[in-house]
DNA sequence: CGTGGGGTTGATTGACCTCAACCCCCGTGG
DNA sequence: CCACGGGGGTTGAGGTCAATCAACCCCACG
C-alpha cells in the first residue's frame, strides 16, 4: 500500500466534522466587517518583486474586494464539491490545498503563501475539486466571484495576470509531479522544504533570520506520497546532515543550498509577478 | 531508487539528438504554408463538448493563426529551456509533455490531444521548463504568441477561455498528483488509462468501436513513476482482469467502468469547452 | 544478419510500509 | 489533584511492493 490513510480514524473523523456543517469551521474563520488593508497601500504590493500596477487597475481591484477574513490554524477555506465557491488572495499565513480519496489517504496538492489567489480553479471552472486549510492564522481578501468577467472585459492586463498566476500554478505543479514520480524520498522531502523556503522568502517571509515553515511531520508525508514513520526517518537524516532543523510542528531550513543540490532543483524563476 | 533512468544510455542519448540540433528534429516537423482547415469550418469545433463562438471571435481566432504544422511521431514540439516558444493548438494526433532531472530520469506531466493548447506556459511566463512530444502523426495549428495581450485586449472571452484552459489543466495535474503520491501501481495505471480513455472520448476519438490509445509502456512507466519492469506486470495483471488490451504500441481500453472503479476515479467534468 | 526498440519473465534486492511501542506536551474533566 | 486522551514526534522489527538485474522473444530495418 501506498499508505497515507491517517493512522487512526481520528483525522478523517475530524475532517468529517469540517465537512458537515457548511463545508467552513465557522467559528474559525473569522468574517472581519470592512477592510483593514486598502489594496492601494497593501504591504505586499509593496514587496520586490511584485510588478506595479496602473491606478485604474488598483481601483478595480479595491472594489472587486469586498473584505477580509480571518482564519486560524486548521481551518477549511473551501472544501471539494462545494458548488459555488468563494475567491480569495491570501495576504498573510500559510495554507495548502489536497485531494482525498475515499479510503482517507489524502495527498497534499500544493502550498500557498501570501499573494497566491485561492479558489480560482471553482471560479472559473465552476466547481471545486479539491479543499483548503490554512496552515496557521491566515488572513483572505475576498473578493466578488461573479465580478471576473467584467475584470476581464474592463481591465485585460488583470485578466492576463490571473492567466499569469494559473500558468506559474501550473509550473510549481510540474515539479511536484517529477519530484513524486522521479525522486527518491530524501530528494523529495530536500526538494520540498526548498521548495517552501524560496516562496517564503520571495514574499519576504525570511528577512535577516532563517524561516520556520509551519508544517507537521503529516503534512510532509501527504505532500511527499510517504508514509508518517518513513518521512520522519527521512527528515532525520536530513538534520543529521545539517540541513534543517525540525522543531516542534515547525521546520528551520537550514542551508537551501544544500537542499537544492540533494534534489538537483533549480529554484522558481522569480520576479515581475502579478498580485490581485 | 526510483528508477526511470532509461534502461540504457541509449534512449537518453537519443534524447540528445534532439536537443542538440535546434531543439527541434527539424526532417519530422513539416511547416505547412498556409491553412489547410480554415477555423470557421474547424472540425473539433463541431464536436459537443465545445462552447460555440462569436462571429468576431472566431474571427480574430482566425487572424491568429498563422499556419499549421506536420509532426511525426517522436518529433520534439518544444523543448525545455527554449526562450522564446511557440504556442500552438493540437489539431490531430497525440502528444505529451515531460521533465527530466540531470540523471535521465523522465517524468511525464500530462498528454495532449486534440484541441489543447500547447506551450502556453512559455507563451505566458517566457520561458519553458518542460518539453513536448508527439505521441502519434499530428498537426498543430501555429499562433502568433506576441498578439497574445491583443487578444485579452480585445477580445475578453477568449482571455477568459485561455484562464479556463488553464485552469483545466491545474484540475489534471492534481488528479495526477493524487495518483502519483498516494495510489498503489494497480490503481494508478487503472487511473491513467481510464483518464486517456475518457479525454479521447471527448474530443470524438472513439465513436463505436474501442480506443487504441498510441502509447508504448515506457511512456505509462515515465507517466505512473514506476520502473518498466513493474509496468509491464501491472499491465498484464489489468489485461488478466479483462480491463485492457495491450498491443504492439498501443493500448485497448476494454472496460473503462472497471478501470475507474479499480482506480476509484470519477472521471473529469465535461463540456461547455473553448478552443483556440 | 546484426542491431535496436518494444515487450516479457523469473530471481534477487532494497526502499519504503505496517505494526507496535514509547516519549513529551497540553487540555479536559472526574 | 491526577487520570485520561489526543496530537506530534521517535524508534525498532518485520513484511511487502516495486526496483534492479538478467535473460529472452519478436519484429522492423539497414
Amino acid at each position: 500500500m501506498t499508505c497515507g490513510e491517517r493512522t487512526g480514524l481520528g483525522r478523517v473523523g475530524l475532517s468529517n466534522v469540517f465537512y458537515s456543517a457548511s463545508g467552513c469551521r465557522l467559528n474559525l474563520v473569522l468574517p472581519t466587517s470592512g477592510r483593514r488593508v486598502p489594496c492601494e497601500q497593501c504591504p505586499l504590493r509593496a514587496m520586490p518583486g511584485f510588478r506595479s500596477f496602473a491606478a485604474n487597475e488598483l481601483q478595480f481591484i479595491s472594489s472587486f474586494k469586498t473584505g477580509e477574513l480571518v482564519a486560524e490554524t486548521g481551518a477549511t477555506l473551501l472544501s471539494e464539491g462545494a458548488h459555488s465557491s468563494h475567491l480569495y488572495t491570501l495576504l498573510s499565513g500559510w495554507a495548502f490545498r489536497y485531494k482525498v480519496l475515499a479510503d482517507g489517504r489524502r495527498q497534499i496538492l500544493n502550498y500557498m503563501l501570501p499573494g497566491d489567489l485561492i479558489g480560482l480553479q471553482g471560479s472559473i471552472i465552476g466547481e471545486m475539486e479539491h479543499s483548503v486549510e490554512a496552515l496557521s492564522t491566515s488572513v483572505l481578501c475576498v473578493f466578488q466571484r461573479d465580478r471576473l468577467s467584467e475584470l476581464f472585459r474592463n481591465h485585460p492586463g488583470l485578466g492576463f495576470d490571473i492567466t499569469w498566476l494559473a500558468a506559474r500554478e501550473e509550473r510549481m505543479l510540474d515539479d511536484h509531479l517529477l519530484s513524486l514520480g522521479r525522486r527518491t524520498a530524501m530528494e523529495r522531502a530536500a526538494y520540498l522544504l526548498a521548495f517552501l523556503h524560496q516562496r517564503a522568502v520571495s514574499v519576504g517571509l525570511v528577512s535577516d533570520k532563517n524561516l520556520f515553515i509551519p508544517i507537521t511531520q503529516q503534512h510532509v508525508a501527504d505532500t511527499l506520497g510517504l508514509s508518517i514513520v518513513h518521512t520522519n526517518k527521512t527528515l532525520r537524516k536530513l538534520a543529521e546532515r545539517g540541513l534543517i532543523q525540525w522543531l516542534d510542528r515547525s521546520c528551520e531550513v537550514i542551508d537551501v543550498q544544500g537542499l537544492m543540490a540533494l534534489a538537483e532543483w533549480e529554484g522558481l524563476p522569480e520576479g515581475g509577478r502579478p498580485l490581485i
